[in-house]
DNA sequence: CTTATCTTCAACCATCTAGTTGAGGAGGCC
DNA sequence: GGCCTCCTCAACTAGATGGTTGAAGATAAG
């Protein structure tokens, strides 16, 4: 399930325990045992939650001992953002383009002006359809 | 549970079908129905793929008639980004100040950055970093 | 009023997840 | 060798999640 890369890195993310260790790795690199103190839980649920990262890529141990060192890795941030900016960019260009058509609203416009649902919005299926859920 | 916002946002995002249902909506509007046709699964699933996003924000769903219109919110998109950036320079800067320390490795370097606690991160070939417990 | 369309609610099921306890495996240190 | 520390593997539990089917609420159309 989820198998691509971003939805790996979104769900890795979307604990606030794991974004709380990406946070204090940010400042440097950490053993997991010093990394574990700070919680209440235990250091085998810590573990548990740097394997998580670690399949995401957001991390990697480098085994030098027992202990290993935990290191953060900056590129899928990069991954991340290239996807949060597309959209971004689309929507916000969307707005834009909607405050034109509003600002030009005087002229005998045809009846796709409104953010009623009078626009139907006839997007070209460019990524459609059994995208995932490969089998019905 | 995830309770707070990133947590939502980033879970929300951690499901490829939801994904796309963002993509589809950066060029518009429209309504779940029309949202729900591409995929195999069935509409009510999408109902409910669409309010694990109207929950985090990162949709919003006019009901202007029985037919609901869902509509993209681009600021979660900042919410998410302002986390990522943080991070990211985070690391990266600490990964010019490695090479810098690297390169100047007979001088003690006055503190460029900021007031570090205890200085720890030569994590270099040799594993120090005994990393300072910000609290969480 | 009746009917058809669009969406959501409810109950259910299978799987994943975050945590636990307990038992190892691999090195450093006496 | 023997022990101690650090970390992971294994098995288990409770709760969330993504999907299904079936029925119901609203509203447009007839």
């Amino acid at each position: 399930m989820a198998a691509d890369a971003l939805s790996r890195v979104f769900a890795a993310l979307a604990d606030p325990t794991r974004r709380d260790l990406v946070s204090r790795l940010a400042d440097g690199d950490a053993t997991v045992g010093e990394l574990a103190q700070p919680y209440d839980i235990t250091v085998q649920a810590i573990s548990k939650h740097l394997r998580v990262l670690e399949e995401a890529g957001v991390v990697t141990k480098t085994a030098d001992a027992q202990r290993r060192s935990v290191h953060l890795e900056a590129e899928v941030f990069d991954l991340m953002d290239r996807w949060i900016e597309r959209y971004r960019r689309q929507a916000e260009q969307r707005y834009r383009r909607l405050d034109d058509i509003l600002a030009e609203l005087a002229e005998p416009a045809p009846d796709l002006a409104e953010p009623t649902p009078g626009h139907a919005p006839n997007h070209v299926p460019n990524h459609v359809a059994s995208a995932q859920k490969g089998t019905p």
